[in-house]
DNA sequence: CTAATACCTAGAGATATCTCTAGGTCAAGC
DNA sequence: GCTTGACCTAGAGATATCTCTAGGTATTAG
């Protein structure tokens, strides 16, 4: 099975231009050109190409993935250095989750405090309306 | 207390020259400035910075920001929009969450599948030695 | 044969977010 | 009075990541 720009576009979710992009920086080493110069995805290239997209999509800029990509490229004598890249990076993604839900925590009380703000509105709504009825009424 | 805009970068983290761009795109209309145009940082202040450093961490574009802080300018009367935004920005926190530990699998089996091509070599390479034994010892 | 379509490259433009520079003001200490 | 240091503004420059345009080629359907 080979894939053309376009399907490998909608598989991978990254526009047509972006590929291309991303092959103009050379994470796209892998992937061949037929005689006419157009690209020719394999089976083996989507798979990778989704495995850049993990990658960016956990943060790693493009610099670092084309460095694991090179890693890749040069074959099964660089496993070691690759999985220290991909630990180090499981150790940011880590990091980050945690101050996404650190942060998460002031977002949270925020709201708390807005609906706590809100209540109290309503309750002086509420008094203040008891309030004017006891005026109307000529209890106070 | 006040604080000058060093103080602020050391509680923040932000670097002077981000809180100004900050305040140029309208993030800190509520920092005021003394008579000789210096900006002067009340303690509320710094928890405003605190706040839009919390949604700028947790991937809130600066625009958006801005909107958020022009409500809080309003008054109580914005509350419901307030916390409306929290809680929409709330769920792209939670997604984005979601979406790393989604990623976080494929990153943990690749380095997965690293250790048993390594363990795989390590054997290859114990046979291989057994096999030249048994060559050296004219067994095979 | 021609027109439509999908692809190509090189390079310009866009976007978001800083980061820094130049040139200047102002207050404090010597 | 002068220097030093922290601050100011306006605007240029940097960085990362796309996004698009112009101009051209190759394939295919009518």
């Amino acid at each position: 099975m080979i894939y053309s720009i376009k399907d490998v576009s909608k598989i991978s979710g990254l526009s047509i231009f972006t590929i291309r992009f991303y092959d103009k920086e050379g994470l796209l080493p892998f992937v061949l050109k037929n005689s006419s110069g157009i690209r020719v995805f394999t089976e083996s290239d989507v798979n990778l190409i989704q495995m850049i997209c993990c990658l960016k999509n956990t943060g790693m800029q493009i610099k670092d993935i084309k460095k694991y990509i090179d890693l890749c490229m040069e074959g099964a004598g660089t496993i070691d250095p690759r999985k220290k890249m991909l630990l180090e990076h499981r150790k940011e993604i880590l990091a980050h989750i945690d101050s996404l839900n650190e942060n998460l925590k002031l977002i949270d009380s925020k709201i708390e405090g807005y609906d706590s703000r809100n209540a109290a509105q309503i309750v002086n709504a509420q008094l203040k309306k008891l309030n004017d009825e006891k005026h109307e009424n000529g209890l106070l």
